[in-house]
DNA sequence: GACCACACTTCAACACTGTTGAACTTAAAC
DNA sequence: GTTTAAGTTCAACAGTGTTGAAGTGTGGTC
């Protein structure tokens, strides 16, 4: 049975979601694929293409539909989503999309359309790069952390020691915080944050 | 020569200014410290903790000094500074507090702060809490890309390629931003987006 | 001063990783 | 039906974190 590259990758998507990044081997994925080791070299010439060529399969169609006429802001927010739920699809995609940074044709997209958008809102093109960098940052932090935490290894006992490490003498606007932890709410906490930056981008924008 | 475990740790961290998080081996580690492989697994259990230890360690005195005269938002825009500066401070020093992220005493040290400085501009103490995470995922991502972008094998070659793979027919705001690297101009780069995040603050803080 | 217990280090191994190159097999091209 | 190249296998290399048994040195006690 012979591979292609199509699959090797799709495989290799599959296999990160059962298993996660750190234990994604390339034996692993071999043996997914009712393989040789050596086999997948022919397909990626290494580990690394393979994860670039993983992580901007994540983001295919963050920017399709679109909805054109809300306000320019509402737009942003639209394609922040967009960004979010994509980092999100699978497992540990977000520190997978965060290890790889370079210019691949969805991330390329993504990031025109987002300095676009916020150039129709006024900015400069400075500024509309600038506070593209900005949304892109949160996004990517809040999908990393979101995962990083649902990964725990026993949820349960890490919450116990975060809570158990919290002196409320010592700090006790920590310790009065821990009653609104992102966990529960963690589509409010991302909105948040993201309506926190997009504020101060619609005062920028004058 | 014995070792103490304060001594493990300072060498790692001039060891990670040397050779970089990737190459931080635990052999390289010991040969250091001038000792064999198994010795330092005596002072920390593995390398996990030891990592711990270290991105802890980074974080030290962020919280000394803070001037308590300034506006409330200048004063959180202190302490992002202050989280940016210590995370800069070594080698990939973002991307390892950024890979660990657990109660250590510095990091509630530094969010007790953090905290503590919203809510006396008037936040709630949920909305103080999510504000501070803002803040914080935003400084470690900002700082990442710049360790990132910096440890580079061929900072101009990669420079290169983004721009080449950049076609200004299909991506013209993004070619227009090329302009707009955050690179040459770090500082403003960063203090652009941290202002767009604390102006949303203030808006928030009525 | 001799002894002892424990703190600490060494050494050798284990199971695992990404990567490579030579040999082999299969499929397509002529 | 032979040739050519695409695709796969297999065995190895150098490296990783971690472990446990055996050894060594140091401090305290009789």
């Amino acid at each position: 049975m012979r591979l292609s590259r199509d699959q090797v990758l799709g495989v290799a998507l599959d296999l990160l979601d059962e298993v996660g990044l750190d234990q994604l081997t390339m034996r692993r994925l071999a043996g997914a694929l009712g393989v040789q080791n050596g086999a997948t070299y022919w397909h990626f010439p290494g580990k690394q293409v393979l994860l670039e060529a993983m992580a901007d399969a994540l983001l295919a169609g963050v920017t399709s539909d679109l909805d054109k006429h809300l306000p320019w802001y509402d737009q942003v927010v639209q394609l922040a989503h967009r960004l979010h739920e994509a980092l999100l699809s699978r497992r540990d995609g977000a520190r997978l999309f965060a290890g790889v940074f370079f210019p691949l044709p969805n991330a390329l997209a993504y990031g025109e359309q987002m300095i676009s958008t916020l150039r129709a809102g006024g900015l400069s093109s400075r500024d509309a790069a600038w506070s593209a960098d900005t949304i892109t940052y949160y996004v990517v932090s809040h999908s990393t952390e979101e995962q990083l935490a649902a990964a725990l290894p026993d949820p349960s006992a890490s919450a116990a020691r975060l809570v158990g490490s919290v002196d409320p003498k010592r700090h006790p606007h920590l310790f009065a915080a821990l009653d609104h932890l992102p966990a529960p709410h963690r589509e409010e906490h991302f909105d948040f944050g993201l309506r926190l930056v997009i504020d101060g981008i619609r005062r920028a924008a004058g």
